[in-house]
RNA sequence: GGCUCCGUAGCUCAAUGGAUAGAGCAAUUGCCUUCUAAGCAAUAGGUUGAUGGUUCGAUCCCAUCCGGAGUCACCA
């Protein structure tokens, strides 16, 4: 690689010259700005004070020492303390030839043998996905496709948290006040009718609590000693039991959720090679605290709750079994992660989970590493992400203030339908136009939301409709649909593509833009593997497309005369094509044909 | 209140400590007899919340303040 090749002869130049010694890190060496002269830029700031001379005469030493050394560069200029490199049309056009018959470039082929486990989605069973959801799932399932196209063994993983109160008030709801509604009868997606019960729980509950006030009680009192909540407190202590009938309802009830939420990620694209439900796995977790309990690391309150105490490590004393003996939230976690860590032995767990529960999984670390001294604890990596804003604020289930996820997909395909048929696309007919519909709709969703920077919170106005225009997926789909036509045409004007360009070809300085542009792809997806930042591609795909468009309107194509040069033309487009899918395809999002 | 994160154009977002802080949307203006106008080009829009500090150089690192969010649950 040309950059190593640089960085190790400036390493010896700066020794040579001036006897400073630096490390060999990839920031000394930048790509050179637009506006200025030059491929790879070296800022000499920093060394001009050790070699005790003005900056611009070390970049002049420097650079005379490089141009000596390296045969690929051609020039160099300097602009103040910037040492700008060009380097030969040559060396471009060579790395061009070389991969742009490549359709695998930038996914690397070789695979780590260790396996790289993550785990996202994980949703409850008592209600439906809204765009929250939506965000941890278009996350997880991107940076699955990244680390795997940068080598890692991934294995994909979600865990229904299928068991526990917030079930049991869905299970209670329904039984009080279902009247025996199914999905059938009611006509209502599964998820979605168990959803509805959820929300009425909570307004019975906060009824119960209004009630009690009323006579006389403090609010937290009530809110300990509400009816409904001891009822669905005992209901949670029958399932634990494996009474029947909570256990029939349960399933069927659970049954119905599964169907709901299996529609949506069909919808959503998104798949997992491994699905464990928190019923299955929940009994490891209690066996981890009471080994922890024997073994002196935690300590047990007179009703019998079980707590560790963090309180040395500037964390609270954290409940991990309740004196019923039921498990909560953390319990289940522990045992889940261990079971994970001894079926796998990854060199990491990767969890994508809410930032709001970042302290969660500060404690959950913790224990397992330092309190248990379990390897479990060690691989654990919370991939915290932002939260999706409204502008009324946070979404929240119990309130209805929620973008629905099935609704949301639904109104973007509506959206992408429309802009269709306003454009006058009108020979896409049936189940074309639908599936590209739908390519174009769940697209905008899933970029709208990737090229945010994942850990930062993003709002979505619900008043204002995801954008077509701009820097957005149908953009990008619209400018591979571009290409592929330009491709048909020469398809059928039987241009061979597979020919060379000879040596003494110059490419125009919009084509060698756009090569430095394409060179730049594969060390983008190492970025985004390392970041776990689905973001950077997103932002990288937009600004080649944008480089792409430019000179798709500033340069014929098909309508060249001269036949070298139209058919270098073809060849960067597709090159820009193969790079378009390839990152679409990291992001999930699929690219058309034509559109 | 303790801890954590965030404040960049009217709005939504970019910018591994580097050159004149960039895009999109919204606004204004050009370009379809010309390879797909879901496009291209142009204009306008900024004291990067504030004040100090470190540095040759700070949107970025440190400190203090102001504003916002999250969390500190026998919810998950």
């Amino acid at each position: 690689m040309i950059e190593e090749k640089i960085i190790i002869a400036l390493q010896q130049t700066l020794k040579e010259l001036y006897a400073v010694e630096i490390a060999c890190d990839k920031s000394i060496l930048q790509k050179t700005r637009k506006e200025f002269e030059g491929d790879f830029t070296i800022v000499i700031f920093q060394y001009a004070k050790p070699a005790k001379k003005s900056p611009e005469i070390v970049a002049q030493e420097i650079g005379d020492q490089l141009l000596e050394k390296i045969s690929e560069i051609k020039s160099y200029n300097i602009v103040k303390g910037f040492l700008n490199l060009l380097l030969h049309d040559h060396y471009w056009l060579h790395f061009f030839t070389q991969e742009k018959n490549n359709i695998h470039f930038g996914i690397t082929s070789k695979k780590e043998s260790s396996p790289f486990l993550i785990e996202f989605s994980s949703p409850n069973t008592n209600k439906p996905l809204h765009l929250g959801h939506i965000r941890n799932n278009v996350l997880g399932s991107s940076i699955a496709a990244i680390e795997e196209a940068c080598g890692k063994r991934v294995i994909k993983v979600n865990l229904v948290n299928d068991r526990g109160i917030h079930i049991c008030k869905s299970m209670l709801a329904w039984q009080r006040f279902g009247n025996g509604e199914t999905p059938e009868t009611s006509g209502l997606k599964g998820d979605h009718l168990v959803g509805k019960y959820y929300v009425l729980f909570d307004q019975h509950y906060k009824a119960d609590i209004k009630n009690l006030i009323a006579s006389g009680m403090t609010e937290e009192e009530a809110a300990k000693k509400a009816p409904i909540m001891l009822d669905v407190q005992e209901m949670l202590r029958k399932w634990e039991q494996n009474d029947e009938a909570v256990r029939a309802l349960w399933v069927m009830m659970n049954r119905w959720v599964y169907d709901g939420f299996e529609e949506t990620y069909q919808r959503m694209g998104i798949s997992f090679d491994k699905i464990y439900h928190e019923s299955e796995v929940y009994l490891f977790g209690k066996q981890l605290v009471e080994k922890g309990l024997k073994a002196g690391v935690f300590y047990q309150k007179k009703d019998h709750s079980i707590w560790a105490d963090l309180t040395d490590e500037g964390m609270d004393e954290k409940l991990l079994l309740r004196g019923d003996g039921t498990s909560v939230y953390i319990t289940q976690d522990m045992g889940t992660a261990e079971a994970r860590y001894q079926e796998f032995l990854p060199e990491k767990m990767v969890y994508v989970v809410g930032n709001e529960q970042i302290y969660h999984f500060n404690v959950l670390k913790f224990i397992l590493e330092y309190k248990l001294k379990l390897e479990a604890g060690k691989a654990i990596f919370h991939l915290s992400y932002g939260m999706v804003e409204l502008p009324s604020g946070k979404m929240k289930s119990r309130e209805g203030t929620v973008v629905d996820a099935d609704d949301l997909m639904e109104e973007m395909f509506v959206q992408a339908k429309q802009s269709t048929e306003q454009l006058g696309k009108t020979d896409f007919e049936g189940e074309e136009a639908k599936k590209l519909n739908e390519m174009i709709g769940l697209g905008a969703l899933k970029y709208f939301i990737l090229k945010v920077d994942p850990k930062k919170n993003m709002m979505f106005n619900p008043e204002e409709s995801i954008d077509l225009n701009g820097n957005t997926a149908p953009f990008i789909q619209y400018t591979h649909a571009r290409i592929r036509s330009l491709l048909r045409k020469a398809d059928a004007e039987q241009i061979d593509l597979s020919v060379s360009v000879s040596d003494s070809f110059i490419p125009e300085q919009n084509e060698k833009e756009l090569i430095k542009m394409l060179y730049d792809y594969p060390q983008t997806v190492l970025n985004a593997g390392e970041n776990y930042s689905p973001a950077l591609i997103a932002n990288y795909i937009f600004d080649l497309a944008k480089e792409f468009n430019r000179f798709y309107q500033e340069s014929p194509i098909m309508k060249e005369t001269e036949l070298q040069k139209k058919n270098f033309r073809l060849q960067l487009s597709q090159f820009v094509a193969t790079v378009i899918k390839n990152a679409m395809q990291l992001l999930g999002i699929g690219v058309p044909e034509r559109m």
